[in-house]
DNA sequence: GTGCTTGTTTGCGCCAGCGCAAAGAAGCGG
DNA sequence: CCGCTTCTTTGCGCTGGCGCAAACAAGCAC
């Protein structure tokens, strides 16, 4: 009943409740609790109990993962109309990884009983989930590949480009990854440091590609990151202390 | 029809049919094709379209990524009751992967399309899904976080360790890994070379961890190995060319 | 057997990227 | 405005792992 028809509005185009009928739609959501979590606070803490699931309706977020070295892997950034935390569909029902919040955030929430309900009811979910999971998936496996066999400067600047299509905003001066992203954020992103990500940055900035803040990167020349993410001939090696010492 | 008792046991106990209804199962299998792969040859290759769901009744297989720069990334290897090329449950029809057997191999298929019809059916086999595909991710996730932060030889390890709970073969020596495995294999499973897998394997075999041969590993000392791959203390560093130069 | 293919081994040189250390610089709270 | 925290930048030295090249070995076809 709290949900207003906007939020009803994301649901029925986020991934868990496509192709559902107006009253199914309408169950799922009566079903779902909103939630809200100030910025830098965590929905859930890797290692603690798991018996949630989420659709983020506002705000961004980030799930990673920490090792017991105190590394830590940034696995994806989540946006409005997204699921996370979706491992009550999993037998050891443990969250593998955090979810911290980047800004102010509201999610609706549903106990795994109750999803279980409504994945019985109706199967049209269980399907809708399994797709979400496996576009992340592919997502996943294309970075794992990239991780494997691409340099650092072609992983950065990938990452850049899927970060600006998540949440990158139009202003004059080009396009900016709307959201607080330090170097530290980047390294975790691309499994390198952050000193490896200001050099590549710093080097990007002096030939005009981007232009980089406190926690804050633009995008000025996009087709010329993505030619370095992508293009498999030519430059294929522009690498970090070449481009970082002259 | 052609259903053999057996191989419907297999199904039973597989990610995608448990806990139907033996009415159900029967329904699912008989809308099941089999079919066999020699040793080498593909279920499918990467590119190609992807209209059907299979799962793997015996023999074993690897799934690989190419890149334009012909560098491959060895994904996951399959073995009997295990769920594969689960990629009619994206978007665009194309399988990312290729699926290429080690040796003879049958497969049960369905089409997209009578999948999708069975899961309509049976709500419990898009949820059997879910949790296969959550259990893959968790996997997935794993291995990219060891890429990430993990030096080699613990990747390796890590590796071995794996394939030998998957295929491992308890002989009076140690325990074989049932499978013909290259180092090449190693390397793109474990995002290395395989001049560095040599190298690593090399250095245990000299300390008595491993026996190696042509297509073969045999793990000799698995509480040796577990402790490079996991412990998080002690001997975090075990660098290659230490272990291969002395 | 002989030759061929495919996999393994090793020396050697090298370099991409790491990571310490230390100095800026941006923002925030009072 | 001041002090503190957090983030960024850069010099510098170093090393883990790469990758060529070339020899060796195991199996397979005939």
């Amino acid at each position: 009943m709290i949900e207003t028809s906007h939020a009803i509005a994301l649901l029925r185009v986020t991934g868990l409740a496509r192709n559902l009928k107006p009253n199914e739609l309408a169950a799922v959501a009566d079903a779902a609790q909103l939630r809200e979590v100030d910025t830098g606070a965590f929905f859930f803490e890797q290692g603690s109990a798991a018996d949630e699931v989420f659709v983020l309706n506002r705000g961004r977020l980030k799930l990673s993962e920490t090792t017991p070295q105190r590394h830590r892997v940034l696995l994806q950034f989540v946006g409005p109309g997204e699921l996370f935390g979706a491992t009550p569909f999993a037998e050891d029902q443990v969250h593998p990884v955090s979810a911290q919040t980047v800004r102010w955030c509201q999610a609706f929430v549903w106990s795994g009983k109750t999803m279980h309900e409504l994945m019985i009811s109706f199967p049209q979910i269980p399907i809708n989930l399994l797709y979400a999971q496996s576009r992340r998936m592919r997502e996943l496996q294309h970075c794992y590949r990239e991780l494997a066999t691409e340099p650092v400067g072609r992983r950065v600047a990938h990452a850049l480009m899927r970060l600006a299509t998540e949440a990158g905003w139009k202003t004059e001066a080009g396009l900016l990854i709307d959201m607080p992203l330090s170097h530290q954020d980047l390294a975790e992103m691309t499994g390198t440091t952050l000193y490896t990500v200001c050099r590549v940055l710093r080097a990007w900035k002096r030939h005009g590609l981007v232009d980089i803040g406190r926690q804050r990167v633009t995008i000025l020349h996009a087709q010329g990151l993505s030619a370095i993410a992508d293009d498999p001939g030519s430059r294929t090696e522009w690498p970090v202390c070449d481009a970082a010492r002259n």
